[in-house]
RNA sequence: GGAGAGAUAGCGAAGUGGUCAUAACGCGGCGGUCUUGAAAACCGUUUGAGGUCAAACUCACAAGGGUUCGAAUCCCUUUCUCUCCGCCA
C-alpha cells in the first residue's frame, strides 16, 4: 500500500511502476485514485466544519440551560437537528468515498526496488548466485518418499486415513531428523542474534485480513469452527500481527526475531496438493525470521536474512542458489524478494526452499507499525524470510547426502541433535 | 464454563450527561536555571490520526453499535485484564 500523499505528487512515477509490473489494466486507478481523493478531502473538511458547528453549539446548549434561558436552548437544539440532518448524508458520502479509495490503494503496487529485473513472470527469474557443486551422483537417486520408505520414516498409508490426502506421519529417524532440523535452525540463528519467538499458532479474522489479502486468507486459511480464529499459515502471520498498530521506539529496533511454528495451508488454487511426497502438503513446520527495522536498514537487512538461509543450507552440504523475482512475478506489497532454491540430484534441477522478501513500509503503512524517533513518528520497514521449512526441506537433504546404499549422511552440525549419529541405516 | 470487578496518555490515577479532555494530580521522559560536575530544588515541555503554506478545525477514553441537541459518563454486543469457583496438561 503506497501513501496517498505520495501517489497525489507522483502520479507518472506510480504508473511507470505498474507498467513495469506488467499490470497496465491497473494503470485508470492511479487517476481515478486522485481524483476520489480529491473528492474524500473536499467531503470530509465540509463535514468537518459541520461537526465543529455542531459542537460549538451543543455547548452553549449547555449554557442555556444552566441559565435557564429555555427559548434560545431550543433555538439551538433545532440548529443542531439542521446540522446533524445535513451531516447524514455528507457522513455517507465520506464512508463510501473513503471506501472507494481505500479498494483502489490496496491494488495498486508497490514501488519496486531500483535493482529489480523486468520480467513478464517467474520464468524471467534472474539467477543472482550459486553456492555449492551441484552434482548428480553414479546412482540414480530415488524419489523421497522411497528413500525415506525405506528407511521406515514415513507413513503416508496411514496419513490418509486419518487426516486425508496432504498429511504425513513422519517417524523413527526420518521424524528425529525432521526435529533436529528445526532445532539445528533454531540454535543457527540465535547465534547470529535473532530473538527466538513462539508464536500463537491461531489468530484471529481481524489480524488475518490485515496480514493477507481476501484471495490469499480463501486460498491458505483453515477457519475453527464456532470461534473466531484461523490456525497461521506461517508465523509470519502471528509475528507481524503482533506489531499492529504499535508505535516502536527507535532505540529498540531493529526487531531481529525468529519464529518457530507449524503451518497450516489448504492450497487450494494452481498447485494444489501433490499426489505424493512432502513437496506440497496442507501441514509443515517453518523456522522463519522476522525483521522490523528502519527504512534506511531494509536494504542492508536484506541481504543479510537470505545470506542466512543459503549458510544454513550450505552447513548441511546442500547446493543452493538465489533467484531474485522479477517485476511481474513480484507480489503487489513487495519492493523485492528472491527464493532460495536448493538442488535435487534426481531432478537435476533446483526447486524453492525459502522466499525472502522486502515488504519496504507497504505492510507497515498497512499495518500502523511505526517507529518513535525524535522529530516524529514514521513507518517501519519489515522483512520477512524462511530459514528452513521441512518436511519440504528434507527432500533436498536426503537427496543431497543419500548414499547407494540407500542410508544417508548426517552432516556435522546435526549430529549433536541425532544423538551423535552420523548416518542413517535401515 | 460460572460469579463479581475493571479497561482513560510511557506508567499510576481523577473525571459518573454539558460550563478545564489534551485530559486534573503523581511518577517517569525531554529541555533549561542553579552547580566544577552530579543530586536536590525550581521553571518549562511531553498522545496519536487526518487536515492546512501555516493556522483554524475534525476524529480517537479497549473495539463496534445505539440513546441524546450533546456521551469517557446511559444502553447493547465483542475483546482483554484481575479476584473467586469449576475443569484441565
Amino acid at each position: 500500500m503506497l501513501d496517498i500523499k505520495f501517489v497525489r505528487e507522483n502520479p507518472e512515477a506510480v504508473k511507470e511502476n505498474i507498467k513495469k509490473k506488467f499490470q497496465d489494466e491497473k494503470l485508470a486507478l492511479v487517476d481515478e485514485v486522485i481524483e476520489i481523493d480529491r473528492q474524500f478531502r473536499e467531503s470530509k473538511n465540509k463535514a468537518d466544519t459541520l461537526r465543529g458547528d455542531r459542537n460549538r453549539i451543543s455547548k452553549q446548549i449547555g449554557m442555556f440551560m444552566a441559565k435557564g434561558q429555555k427559548d434560545d436552548a431550543e433555538a439551538a437544539k433545532a440548529k443542531v437537528k439542521e446540522i446533524n440532518d445535513e451531516l447524514v448524508s455528507l457522513e455517507a458520502k465520506e464512508t463510501e468515498l473513503e471506501a472507494e479509495l481505500k479498494k483502489r490503494m490496496m491494488v495498486i503496487p508497490q514501488m519496486i526496488g531500483k535493482d529489480v529485473p523486468i520480467g513478464r513472470d517467474d520464468s524471467e527469474n534472474v539467477e543472482l548466485q550459486k553456492f555449492g557443486e551441484p552434482t548428480v551422483p553414479e546412482f540414480e537417486v530415488p524419489y523421497h518418499v522411497d528413500i525415506m520408505e525405506n528407511l521406515n520414516g514415513i507413513d503416508l498409508d496411514s496419513a490418509r486415513k486419518t487426516s486425508g490426502n496432504g498429511f504425513y506421519y513422519l517417524c523413527g529417524d526420518i521424524a528425529r531428523l525432521h526435529s533436529s532440523i528445526l532445532s539445528y535452525a533454531r540454535d543457527f540463528m540465535i547465534d547470529r542474534g535473532f530473538t527466538y519467538y513462539i508464536p500463537p499458532f491461531m489468530i484471529r479474522g481481524e489480524v488475518v485480513t490485515g496480514v493477507m489479502s481476501f484471495a490469499e486468507m480463501e486460498n491458505m486459511m483453515y477457519k475453527i469452527e464456532g470461534e473466531d480464529l484461523y490456525l497461521i499459515g506461517t508465523s509470519e502471520h502471528s509475528m507481524i500481527g503482533k506489531f499492529i498498530d504499535t508505535i516502536v521506539p527507535e532505540a529498540e529496533l531493529p526487531k531481529a526475531l525468529t519464529s518457530y511454528s507449524p503451518c497450516f495451508r489448504k492450497e487450494v488454487g494452481a498447485h494444489g496438493i501433490e499426489e505424493r511426497g512432502v513437496y506440497r502438503i496442507h501441514q509443515f513446520e517453518k523456522q522463519e525470521m522476522v525483521v522490523v527495522c528502519k527504512p534506511e536498514e531494509s536494504d542492508i537487512w536484506y541481504d543479510r536474512l537470505w545470506n542466512n538461509t543459503v549458510d544454513f543450507f550450505r552447513s548441511l552440504d546442500i547446493p543452493v542458489r538465489t533467484l531474485e523475482c522479477c517485476s511481474g512475478d513480484l507480489a503487489d506489497l513487495k519492493v523485492k524478494s528472491l527464493d532460495v532454491e536448493a538442488w535435487s540430484p534426481r531432478q537435476k534441477k533446483y526447486f524453492e526452499v525459502g522466499s525472502c522478501s522486502n515488504l519496504g513500509d507497504a505492510q507497515a503503512r498497512r499495518l500502523g507499525i511505526r517507529i518513535k524517533g525524535k522529530d516524529g513518528n514514521y513507518f517501519a520497514h519489515t522483512l520477512n524470510n524462511t530459514v528452513v521449512a521441512p518436511p519440504r526441506m528434507l527432500i533436498a537433504f536426503l537427496e543431497n547426502n543419500l548414499n547407494e546404499d540407500g542410508s544417508v549422511n548426517i552432516p556435522e552440525p546435526l549430529r549433536m541433535y541425532m544423538g551423535g549419529k552420523s548416518k542413517i541405516e535401515k
